[in-house]
DNA sequence: TCCTACAATGGACTTTGTCTAAGTCAAGCG
DNA sequence: CGCTTGACTTAGACAAAGTCCATTGTAGGA
């Protein structure tokens, strides 16, 4: 919860009051915001906070592992708040809606020493596509 | 390979010098390359070439099935002649290099039902990230 | 309280991609 | 072989997302 901001003062990160809007609103709402619309919510709490501070901030944040950049489609980067536990996406095709699965299984067991090439590999992003209820008319 | 020409000839696909050449640069190259990248190349065998064009090109390629769209970050989509064989990407965090892998098992089934929400799940799209050997500094 | 390094601002700039109106040309038809 | 026609191409304007930078502001320590 609003730990976060603990968290971060933990870390000695210099509080401002733009930083603390920032995280408040990634704190606040669980979806996946663009970076404007993290912009539009900021300015809802605090009129002057500038588009640069909120993409600064932003990155400061997944720089420090406390949020999570996701690129569903190539429209936006999408920050999500859900850092702390691993997790993927499925995403709607049509209307771009996301949300957060659980898949059996390590994909990161998956892939065999013969297909790393020498990689160091740490990291896997797995993203399910499909039409969500609505979408798919049902 | 060259029956990328001739399946796009049989599908009824008004031929240019211009369509030509943006397939022959997909097809030349097995590696991954972005929009402005096709134009530089194509550019280079066709010199009048407009962005649009290729833009264009690129994005009927993907709709007929013959090229894939591969966005593994934010920067610029790439385009990935290798679409038919299923395959997933490895992505260097560093340089950005791309290669193919095939993971062992199948993704999409170990999405269960109780993590599908409804969504009719078509598609999964797995990239593994890391740091290649040049990159890793071995 | 005062200082200073770090942060915020806003506006210009870059990159990637889309759109449009006007011109051009591949391919079928006679 | 040379028209005709509609699909294709072009250049450049436009748009969206993000970055950069010089200036101004301020959090937090001495």
């Amino acid at each position: 919860m609003s730990d976060l901001l603990e968290r971060l003062r933990g870390r000695g990160w210099r509080m401002t009051a733009q930083r603390r809007v920032v995280a408040e609103v990634l704190n606040g709402e669980h979806v996946h915001l663009t970076a404007d619309e993290v912009h539009a919510r900021a300015v809802a709490k605090l009129p002057e906070i500038s588009r640069a501070t909120v993409y600064n901030t932003l990155g400061e944040l997944v720089s420090l592992g406390e949020v999570l950049e996701v690129t569903t489609d190539k429209r936006a980067k999408r920050y999500d708040p859900n850092a702390h536990r691993p997790h993927h996406h499925l995403v709607c095709a049509r209307c771009g809606a996301i949300r957060d699965v659980h898949p059996n299984g390590n994909p990161l067991a998956d892939l065999p020493d013969a297909e790393r090439f020498g990689f160091t590999v740490s990291d896997v992003e797995v993203t399910y596509r499909g039409l969500c209820p609505d979408c798919a008319g049902g």
